[in-house]
DNA sequence: TCTTTTTAATTAACATGTTAAATATCTACT
DNA sequence: AGTAGATATTTAACATGTTAATTAAAAAGA
């Protein structure tokens, strides 16, 4: 990459590149359990929070809700979710995993459990520690405006 | 965020929400301009390294080939973009920006530079060299493999 | 209580991401 | 020259991102 470029300085591209390098080590493992990047962040939100309501749920995998609707639909019909309408607000829908769900997860999460261990010794966990910090720090420096 | 929850510690969705906080500072000025994060890659692509084939195009702008194929046809219908075949090899396309496209590019570059110093103020110029560093140093280290 | 406003989720329309396949052209080799 | 394999781009099909609009229900106010 030739940094005489501005575009190649940039920030967000450079997280931009960041981010597909690390989610290349992942695709593997997404592609062998046949889910897309997303699909894998609402599973594993709703593994690790257990039943959610939709927005929240959506937060957390970080995709618009827009997108969680699609994805649920999906999931329900596979009859990895249960949606069930929340008892003191009709207005919001509660997301669990089937069992079905769980079992896809219990396997899916410790490949990457070990991928992860992996990246982490390539990488350096002080490392690691430090660019985590570095982001929050960033994330913090915009959120002020 | 709760970081008792492993998915809020993970590398890849942390680089996910702080590029979507990096890029909260850009999108009015997309909005105005009209154009989407991956048109505003494509252009500003162009804009740096002047006429372009289509590939390293992509690659610059850090998009697939076959999405860089609809911008382009797009942007060809609007006279943003010329695409013309390589006189030597003639499975190539190379792309460059009409005067339509310099104009508009002229305005949103100028905007985009201001949003950028501000972003670097607002950081740090040291802490965005050191994260800038760390990025590069994340993507060398999973190279490796 | 009735109306207005707000909130939660969904739907619609178009752009892009992703994987696979198709086209066309070039290169290498016989 | 002719053919197999490699390369550059495009097309197709489906999933997701994004903005706007819609629906239903809860909360707020007259």
């Amino acid at each position: 990459m030739n940094d005489n470029y501005e575009i190649n300085r940039s920030l967000a591209i450079n997280l931009l590149r960041t981010r597909e390098a690390v989610m290349d080590r992942f695709r593997p493992m997404l592609a062998s359990a046949n889910l897309t990047e997303q699909q894998w962040r609402v599973l594993r939100g709703l593994s690790e929070y257990g039943a959610t309501e939709a927005g929240k749920l959506a937060f957390i995998a970080c995709i618009l809700p827009q997108s969680l609707s699609r994805i649920a639909k999906n999931f329900e019909k596979k009859n990895l979710i249960k949606m069930e309408v929340d008892t003191t607000d009709a207005r919001k829908i509660i997301l669990s995993l089937t069992k079905a769900g769980e079992v896809l997860m219990t396997n899916a999460t410790l490949e990457s459990k070990n991928i992860y261990a992996q990246l982490i010794e390539d990488f350096g966990k002080n490392n690691l520690t430090d660019l985590l910090d570095k982001l929050d720090l960033l994330r913090s420096s915009l959120e002020k405006k």
